[in-house]
Order: C-alpha cells, then sequence, then structure tokens
DNA sequence: TCAAGATTGATGCAGGTGCATCGAGTGGGG
DNA sequence: CCCCACTCGATGCACCTGCATCAATCTTGA
C-alpha cells in the first residue's frame, strides 16, 4: 500500500489541470470574440515592445515565453506576415537576427491590452480578493520553481501602462 | 486610469498559466518517458472503468472529460485502433453507440497510473503539504466553478485503488 | 590556424485540434 | 402521420505542434 501522492495533492493537481484550461479557454474565446489574434501573440508583443530598442534576438524570446524554438521560429513567421513585426539582420552574429516590434505592432498590443484585462478581471479579479489572489500566487510559486527554474519575478509591478510579465 | 484587474489577480493569473503548463509539461514527459500514452488517453479509460458496466455512451464520455465533441470522436478512435476500447452499437438509440473498455484498456489504465501517481508525487506532493494542497484546491476551485459551470466532486475520495477523478 | 563541437534559426513530416458541416436518427407539434 | 428541429457522432480542411534534422555560423582548444 503505497498510497503516494496524498488525495489532497492529487485533488490540487486535478484542480489546477481543469481550472487553468477552463479559464484560458474562456480568456481566449473572449480575445477571439474581439477579434484579437491568440494570447501568444500577445505575449511575443509585449516582449518585444518591453524590450530597450523593440527588438530581440528569436533565442531571447524563446527564453521569455518558455516555448521551443521551432515554436518561436514560426511564431515571427505569422507576426511578420501580419506586419506586426520585421526581421532584422544581425550584423554582429552573422546565423542570428533581430526581430523588431512595427507601429502596428505596438499598437495591436495596446489594444489587446484592453480586451486582455477585462478578461482577467472578469475569470480571476472578481472572483478573489487581492489577498487570496496573492496566497494562490505564492501556492503556484512553490510549484513552479523547480520542475524547471524558471523564476517570475517577485510579485509584479504591473498597471495599466506595463502589462503584464 | 481604469486598472481594472489589481497587479495581484494579474500576478495571479500570470503563475496559473505558466505552473500548470510547466508541471503538465513535466507530467506527460515522464509518463511519455515511460513509454506510455499521453494523459487525454488515461483520464478516458479511467472514465470508462469507473462506468457501470465499463462502457459509456460518446456523450458521457465528452462530458466527463470537458473536451469538444469531436475531439472525444478521435480519441475513441485511437483507443480502439490500439484495442483498448471497443465500439458497440447502441439498440435503444440508433445514432448513438456504446464504447466499452478491454481488458488490455483496464489493465494499461493500472500500469499508467503507477507512473501518473509517481509524477504527481514529485511535482505536486513532494512541494506541498497536505494543509497547503487544501488551500490550493479551494482557491482553484473559485475560480472553476463559474467560466464554465462544472462541478467537480467537493474535495475527492481518492487512493491507490480508485484513482483520480 | 584549423578541425570538432556548439549555437542559431528554418523546415519536412506526422500527428493533433478547432471549425464547420454532414448524414443518420429521434421526437414533438400540428 | 409527417415535417421540422434537434441530438449524436464522423469527417474534410486549415492550421498548429512536436520531433528530427539541416545549413550556416561561431567558438574552442590543440
Amino acid at each position: 500500500m503505497k498510497r503516494k501522492p496524498s488525495t489532497e495533492a492529487t485533488s490540487a493537481w486535478i484542480r489546477l489541470m481543469r481550472v487553468q484550461s477552463r479559464v484560458l479557454d474562456c480568456v481566449e474565446q473572449d480575445l477571439k470574440k474581439a477579434g484579437f489574434p491568440p494570447l501568444a501573440w500577445y505575449d511575443a508583443l509585449l516582449e518585444l515592445s518591453r524590450a530597450p530598442s523593440g527588438e530581440l534576438r528569436p533565442v531571447e524570446l524563446e527564453r521569455q515565453m518558455l516555448i521551443p524554438q521551432y515554436s518561436t521560429s514560426r511564431l515571427i513567421d505569422r507576426l511578420v506576415d501580419e506586419g506586426l513585426a520585421s526581421r532584422r539582420e544581425c550584423k554582429i552574429d552573422k546565423r542570428g537576427q533581430f526581430v523588431e516590434i512595427t507601429e502596428a505592432g505596438r499598437e495591436l498590443q495596446k489594444r489587446m491590452w484592453g480586451a486582455y484585462s477585462a478578461a482577467i478581471e472578469k475569470y480571476v479579479g472578481s472572483k478573489l480578493s487581492d489577498a487570496d489572489a496573492v496566497k494562490l500566487s505564492g501556492l503556484l510559486d512553490r510549484l513552479g520553481c523547480s520542475c524547471g527554474e524558471m523564476k517570475l519575478p517577485p510579485v509584479a509591478n504591473v498597471n495599466e501602462s506595463t502589462p503584464p510579465r
């Protein structure tokens, strides 16, 4: 009789899986209904817009977003196709390149934040007091910071002008 | 200055997304490395094995698993292809059918639970006290039970003979 | 200096997912 | 009884993902 994971742990696991997939679904649906592209585009545009001169190496973007290399490569393709970013050659390392956000990209990112933040409020903010949100973050951090080893910023300086990291 | 979602809520949202994707990834990887199929197969086999006579209507399975209809249909295809389940006609409603788990299916489900439970312990159980796991479950439930309207069972009666719902 | 190995980014292929739609079958109201 | 609306499950299509691998370039160390 090993009983490896406690019933409590198992229950938390199940809820983690189900709740995030439901909530993510809801948010993505809201964005889509508002005529916006998927969240991944927002994340990429945000990272680019944050970067010193609006440009990043694909490798950097990849590390920020925690997605595989080929996935980054194709996401950039799509952004470029839509005129939201452009590829620029990298003089110092001819293997590499820079990806630079365009004005259209910056603008889309800002417009998306409107719908995105509304969705976060609707599906998360309105369900939890700030104190509970902090508790939840703390518990989640305990899970996150070790199966991989990425660090999220301590507790985030987020407001309407500098959206989420 | 609207500041719709508090920074606390936004931070919780980000962590929810990132942590679950990391943890899920880890668990799926462990299963794959142990030579098992994806978690979705396990979930389906579990639901089938729980059902009164080891069979369910696809529609039921769909509702249990919270996945779209076409997805269920194709998942069943794969299970049947691998001999883990079989389709049986439904006499009372000729549109429908029953899906019945096979012996091979039941056996695979049990073997997978070994690897699966070990992964849950590794990535969740070992990171959280039971009390914290309960807190986490409670907070997650507050998010889950309203963007859709499914109810997870109150807190789960899970042990080594009756794996997670 | 040069070969071996590591890093960057792209891509062919197989498979999975979402969307729309279809055909078969049911069932309820006129 | 029949027609219309609905439910059940399957499927064609486009797209997206993971995996393996590639070519180009950089770096290292003998």
